[in-house]
DNA sequence: TATTATTTTTAGGCTTGTCTAAATTTATTT
DNA sequence: AAATAAATTTAGACAAGCCTAAAAATAATA
């Protein structure tokens, strides 16, 4: 079965939207999208028609077993690209999304077979998000972000939960990639607020929001 | 402005017919295409509005500068993916066109400049094709005559080194137009004659003189 | 519960890129 | 030079994906 562009955009945004299974409105899709509610509408009934999703008029919609194996293939397909476009590349790590909402849609099984040998079958991409294998499994993942740690230690930086440019410019900004080492010092139960060294002496006030967006792993 | 899938198709399909200074027919395009001639048409039309080919009515086309320097830039991507996917992803020869068919048509000259960095510069393709640099340019190769080649194969007529009318006139009998596939099945080194085929079954001697004005490369 | 407000769907249109069939122009042959 | 053939363009349609405006269904509130 055929399936576009278009459509495999559909899939990844419900699929993306359904984390938590959450069924998913058609208002929340043509945000996500940017399209009209319309729009929408009429794409939600062409997916149904093709066994991708589960559809009832008025009702909000969750992907069949079927859209759900399409959709991780994408997201399996713009992960491994991430990697390729920061590892390979050396991109700089808030660049690569754009490029890879464009390389996901390139259709080869084999294309992607042989990238992921390449590249090491990575299991995590560069933002710690979790590469779903071949078959569609995903790596179990025990990231977590800095506020459900809430307490003061060494940590390494994993990942986020915010993938928006102006999070990822303000890590820059911190000096926080990915697999930078961070000592949380000072832990503000009230606030939910960090205070944390980076390298020698460099240190940063965290708040609450961005302790949330972090993924973090204890650091040895 | 902006340039469509399509329309990069398009230009990429004129690109490669006028090898050795040729118009292009609308014909020669609907077969290169798989289109309908009145879709060729019906494009020609919108590409010449945006500057990109000289056309006039029932006349066959040509590229404009701009619309030279674009198919180039197109193929250059296409050559410098199909470097990528044969030396760092070990693709079999045969299996790269199509996929590098779609790689083209990413939009990003930082990820272009990255890879071509990341591959060596490389100036020739895995097939021997020239590779257009960043500024449009294609390393020297002089395209050489089937008189020069002096032996069987597998050719692609590209131009011609004598320019007259009577000479092109032959050509036309002969049924040989720019981007042509022939085999020459005999080659007759006595006298610099071939006999070549052209199609399934139209077979046609070529003295010397007409081998040493025909400009070939050799066809995959 | 009745009345708003919100969400979703339908209806009708638009653009891109394709098609076939028919008309027109150019090329070839007699 | 006239007749025929071939190439090209025009005309009218269609599918995909989008839109706005209006209708219908669901949800929220008085």
């Amino acid at each position: 079965m055929e399936i576009s562009v278009t459509e495999e955009n559909y899939l990844k945004a419900i699929y993306s939207l359904s984390t938590g299974g959450f069924d998913v409105s058609t208002t929340a899709l043509s945000e996500k999208l940017n399209n009209s509610a319309a729009s929408v509408s009429d794409m939600l009934k062409k997916l149904s028609a093709k066994k991708l999703l589960h559809y009832q008029k008025y009702k909000a919609v969750s992907l069949s077993k079927l859209g759900e194996k399409t959709a991780k293939a994408i997201v399996r397909k713009h992960r491994l690209w991430e990697v390729f476009l920061l590892e390979t590349l050396k991109f700089g790590w808030d660049e690569v999304h754009e490029i890879a909402e464009q390389l996901e849609h390139i259709r080869s099984e084999e294309l992607i077979r042989r990238l992921d040998i390449f590249l090491g079958k990575p299991r995590f991409d560069p933002h710690g998000d979790p590469i779903p294998d071949h078959s569609g499994s995903l790596p179990a993942t025990r990231a977590r972000s800095l506020f459900e740690y809430a307490k003061n230690g060494s940590y390494v930086f994993v990942g986020v939960n915010d993938h928006s440019p102006d999070f990822l410019r303000h890590l820059s900004t911190l000096g926080l990639k990915p697999g930078e080492r961070f000592r949380a010092e000072e832990h503000n139960a009230y606030d939910g607020s960090f205070k944390v060294r980076i390298g020698r002496n460099t240190r940063h006030f965290l708040s609450q929001k961005v302790a949330s967006n972090i993924l973090v792993k204890s650091g040895t």
